[in-house]
DNA sequence: TACTATTTAATTTTT
DNA sequence: TTAAATAGTA
């Protein structure tokens, strides 16, 4: 058999990786280093040369994208297509087999998911209906107690208060929030997982048919599995089971998220037998970036260890830039990129990574000033748009009357007089009685309610019933596109006068367009509509702007992972942004900042910029700040800073100018510089105008407040 | 019930 | 600053 195609362009790592034989592997791949390739050329390696069965393959990928780009590799690389290779993210897989077994998950068969936006209502509801003060008991914070329970695989029946009232009431409100999906049929993204696991733990003969068909297990990103991941795996590989996992602890970035990186010692542990292979060779990055990357992660005390190196150049240095203030910041990105593109390169090849969101704002202003296309990454995704949710509202409870979140979502959207006092009556109801909101609407209108009240209830129980019966023979297409018009939707919408209200009425008929592109494949399990909405909840969608474009690459580092671009700016490198301050005080969440650091530096292959500002404003209000450790923490050697206010190029607003030239005028005096007065006493230099002798600063002392003295009178000393 | 004014709080995000 | 949630008013 020719095995050159698989094998041939791999280093001797990888290929020692890829031929392994049937035992448990262990892959820790560097940043660049051809993490997927690994698995796709495992894959292939399987398929084609060892002989396994495609589907008795079971790859596991942490985003939706992933999976389709894993396929779409291997079946590049086989020269078939290769479709019973299942191949998914753990929540899709999870429902894959709930959706076959949903008899033995003790699930209703048209079981919906919510995601989590869905899930945070539903508890705030929740919270409403038991009476319980929400400022007290935080619906956010609730919602990440229920999933990181769910996460360590935890039921409330198996959590104990310890003594402690707060915690008994956060476990009780977990049972409510429970026993609520049950009722309704609900299930959330953690729910999915936990459900898998015990759908397997429960049914041994169930188990013991997919650890029979499953021999080969592959999993991408491992270093983010979270407990009840981790569980679900190690109970399918059994003991014959086959594990290929891939990952890299030093970009392990979602702690926050239930992820642990400790899985990697735990896999280690009970895997006795299992190799390790390092992948170190990194083919993207120059050897300065390289460098910088490997010092800064080297800070890090819980690491498995490992030196990333290049055969390539040291190109150039990497480039910091101290900016007086974020929109200078912004000025100064935008500059580069205008001499990026003037030079001939691609706009797309260029990417602008920050902490966090809000910093997108003035980057995104000067851009749009500067006429350079750009795209933001993020932010509210097609399935996940109002609008949207409101037409799969309706759709959800024509499929499932009992569906309560579905059913406050859409009572009175469009508004048709029932309002907040008559939900209450129904919830009211729905709690005396354990039955759902739908039941209960029928219940009480016949009798609590008054009788312009009860019209309006018994109208819209009417509208959802007939919105049934004419959509029953209907293909999805029909459905959907009935559905936003007899609900009333696109009349509601597109009275919000305005370019809003257009977009959204866009929205639905694109959600038309949708269902009608989208091809149901588990077809036996479950109807097509039920098939389609849990897509639009397990796959939100694409955000804005074609991809395809050649548009600057704006995102958080986070969302930049996977991701790789000749030209990086990392921005807001300043303390309290970046490391977050919500961040230093915990070590661990320290590291996890640095690891992110490592992410962003690492995205970059030829030129990296790295630029702070010295004052940001933020929350509207304008704060200091000093340059961020992790910048410190690259040798100088690899750095090199540039001053811009020796030489400025372009022109700059006159304020500016005079605020900076006032500066330049008096050595050592800059914002945020420690000075000591000597009545008083010692503070920071926080803001500063006018020019030569009337060149007066703001001083905020730590004693004496804050005041603002004449340079020239003042005799300040620096510090 | 619906609109407007005021208050409050503010990472990272995929599923 | 600003977005969202809440309280108050027509």
């Amino acid at each position: 058999m020719d095995v050159s195609p698989i094998l041939e362009s791999l280093n001797d790592a990888q290929r020692q990786a890829v031929t392994s034989p049937a035992e448990p592997m262990l892959v820790i791949a560097g940043a660049g280093s051809g993490k997927t390739r690994v698995l796709v050329h495992r894959a292939a390696w399987l398929i084609d040369v060892v002989g396994i069965a495609p589907q008795s393959l079971l790859a596991v990928t942490f985003t939706n994208k992933a999976a389709a780009e894993m396929r779409g590799r291997i079946e590049a690389l086989l020269g078939m297509p290769v479709n019973h290779l299942w191949i998914g993210t753990f929540h899709g897989l999870a429902h894959r087999l709930l959706r076959r077994h949903w008899r033995e998950a003790r699930l209703p068969q048209n079981f919906q998911i919510i995601d989590s936006d869905d899930q945070l209502r539903l508890i705030k509801r929740l919270l409403k209906s038991l009476e319980i003060d929400d400022s007290r008991w935080v619906p956010r914070e609730i919602q990440y107690f229920i999933n990181a329970q769910k996460d360590e695989g935890l039921r409330h029946q198996h959590l104990d208060d310890d003594g402690d009232l707060d915690r008994r009431q956060m476990i009780s409100l977990y049972a409510a929030y429970a026993e609520l999906c049950e009722r309704g049929g609900l299930v959330d993204f953690a729910e999915l997982l936990l459900r898998a696991h015990e759908l397997w733990r429960d049914n041994p003969e169930l188990l013991a048919h997919y650890r029979r068909r499953f021999s080969h297990l592959l999993v991408d990103e491992f270093q983010d599995t979270n407990a009840i991941q981790y569980a679900w795996l190690r109970l399918l590989a059994g003991d014959t089971g086959v594990p290929f996992v891939v990952g890299d602890d030093d970009q392990s970035i979602y702690r926050w998220r239930g992820a642990r990186v400790e899985h990697i010692l735990r896999f280690q542990k009970d895997f006795p037998a299992a190799k390790i292979v390092k992948l170190e060779q990194n083919y993207r990055s120059t050897a300065t970036i390289l460098g910088a990357a490997n010092a800064l992660i080297a800070n890090n005390n819980s690491r498995m260890g490992k030196n990333l190196w290049t055969d390539g150049a040291d190109g150039e240095t990497i480039k910091l830039y101290a900016a007086y203030n974020e929109r200078d910041e912004a000025d100064f990105v935008i500059a580069r990129l205008r001499d990026w593109i003037d030079q001939g390169n691609v706009r797309a090849d260029a990417a602008v990574l920050y902490r966090s969101n809000a910093q997108s704002r003035v980057l995104e202003e000067g851009l749009i000033n500067a006429g350079i296309p750009y795209r933001v990454y993020g932010g509210l995704r097609f399935f996940e748009r109002a609008e949207i949710k409101d037409a799969l509202a309706y759709l959800r409870l024509i499929s499932n009357r009992d569906d309560d979140s579905a059913f406050e979502r859409v009572v009175n959207r469009p508004t048709r007089g029932i309002g907040a006092r008559t939900v209450e009556a129904m919830r009211a109801h729905t709690r005396a009685n354990s039955c759902s909101m739908w039941r209960a609407a029928g219940a009480i209108a016949s009798d609590e309610l008054n009788s312009r009240a009860a019209n309006a209830v018994l109208a819209f129980l009417n509208l959802i019933e007939s919105m049934a019966r004419e959509t029953s023979g209907l293909d999805l297409q029909d459905k959907v596109d009935h559905a936003i018009h007899a609900s009333g939707l696109i009349d509601f919408f597109r009275k919000d006068r305005g370019e809003r209200g257009e977009t959204r009425v866009e929205n639905l008929m694109e959600l038309v367009s949708a269902a009608k592109s989208f091809t149901p494949d588990l077809a036996e399990e479950m109807s097509p509509l039920d098939e389609f909405l849990s897509h639009a909840a397990l796959e939100a969608g694409e955000g804005q702007a074609d991809a395809w474009d050649d548009c600057v690459q704006l995102m958080t580092m986070h969302s930049a992972k996977g991701l790789e671009f000749p030209l990086v700016f990392l921005c807001g490198m300043e303390d309290g942004l970046f490391p977050h301050q919500r961040s230093i005080a915990d070590p661990g969440g320290l590291e996890e900042e640095r690891r992110l650091c490592y992410v962003g530096i690492t995205r970059a292959k030829q030129i990296l910029y790295m630029t702070y500002a010295e004052q940001r404003r933020l929350h509207g209000m304008d704060k200091l700040s000093h340059p961020s450790r992790f910048i410190a923490e690259v040798p100088d050697e690899f750095i090199e800073e540039i001053r811009p206010r020796v030489q400025v190029s372009r022109p700059v607003r006159s304020a500016r100018r005079s605020k900076s030239s006032a500066l330049q005028e008096h050595p050592g005096i800059r914002l945020g510089q420690r000075v000591r007065h000597r009545k008083f006493g010692d503070g920071v230099i926080l803001n500063c105008e006018g020019q030569g002798a009337h060149t007066r600063v703001e001083v905020n002392f730590e004693t004496a407040g804050t005041k603002w003295l004449v340079l020239s009178y003042a005799n300040l000393d620096l510090m």
